[in-house]
DNA sequence: GCTTATACAATGCAATCGCATTGTGAAACG
DNA sequence: CGTTTCACAATGCGATTGCATTGTATAAGC
């Protein structure tokens, strides 16, 4: 019939649009013309590839989500972590806004939480995304914890990096004050079992 | 001259007006028609009040910041924690959306953090919000931990504190679960120093 | 080659937005 | 008692919003 086009792949291209404005005007600017004229398209093909706008939204910060998923485990193989402290270095470097790659991702996710206090569907994708991180993150310490204790680290973990992403982003604290900070944690954490 | 009118007070109800719809249905639902009709006022009274719908937010939630200031300095003197056990748990209730206030309240942080991303006043107002907490906090704990471990312990507790807040207003933990990981976190932060 | 279904593009529309302007009633001051 | 000044109320305006509708070019199936 009509022309091939690979439906989900300008899906996705439209959400970059998207992703785009949301991490530097924040969700608000994220209008149907706006994103048209991000993504270079009429606003008659962004309306052809999402019935509203409020899918829309929650296409691209989903999309976003998979995305760090998939530069985590990307991160993950190509610097090959030996240590558990080199593991959990390296998820620091990819949750905390260090760089600017990571600070748009922060913005990201405050799109989407913002959105998610007020939005159901949000909220269950912003929840998923919180026990998918966590979950990854305890696969990571499985083999260097005890399955009980990795449970546990993980959520410790996890909880210490989620509470200084905003305080990172606003300027609170420094990278190098950030990192002392999960210095600190991981070494209570990991100290010996018998310690405890 | 004209009626004489409390200014500030004013303001207050009108920022009042402001966190409800901010709390219920996001930042954006807090149009100059839809606060002043939340507030029971026409929009002129809105206007004369905030030059601005910028400022208006801005003012909003920095009140809201001291409203919280002052729950918390109040929850403090009427249940005159003995231990800085005790203590912590108090700010847990404060701080982690558990009930319906302060679920509000963590919706209202949401609004404040999406619209710090994109707004450098607001940025400030979010950055002065946590470091406030934390000397709060610091202050807390200075009676019970040597100075130097008081600033250090504080940072962590805020930081695992910041961290729950999210996942337990999106369900992904429940208070006790919440409560659980906190409770290891304490135990691990106020072990004896020897241990360290 | 005609049909048909797709992929857009263009435009229209009612609603809503922030903000500016203007009007009015009242109260304090001279 | 008149003037001034503040506290609003009402309305207007241009811009923008999400969404619906319509038009059209293209290309696969029969």
């Amino acid at each position: 019939m009509p022309k091939k086009v690979d439906h989900e792949e300008r899906r996705r291209e439209i959400a970059a649009a998207v992703l785009r404005l949301v991490a530097t005007r924040g969700v608000e600017a994220a209008s149907l013309r706006a994103v048209a004229g991000e993504a270079g398209v009429s606003m008659g093909a962004v309306q052809h590839y999402f019935t509203t706008r409020d899918e829309m939204l929650r296409f691209a910060l989903a999309h976003n989500n998979t995305l760090l998923a998939e530069r985590g485990a990307r991160l993950l193989a190509e610097r090959q972590p030996a240590t558990p402290r080199e593991t959990f270095r390296l998820f620091c470097d990819l949750l905390l806004p260090f760089d600017e790659d990571s600070r748009t991702a922060a913005r990201l996710w405050a799109g989407l939480i913002s959105r998610a206090c007020v939005n159901e569907p949000t909220r269950e994708l912003a929840a998923a995304a919180y026990t998918g991180l966590t979950d990854f993150v305890v696969r990571q310490l499985s083999g260097a914890l005890p399955d009980a204790d990795a449970g546990r680290a993980a959520r410790h973990l996890v909880s210490v990096i989620e509470g200084l992403r905003w305080p990172v982003l606003f300027g609170v604290y420094t990278r190098a004050q950030a990192m002392g900070i999960l210095d600190d944690q991981f070494e209570l954490i990991f100290r010996p079992a018998r310690a405890r």
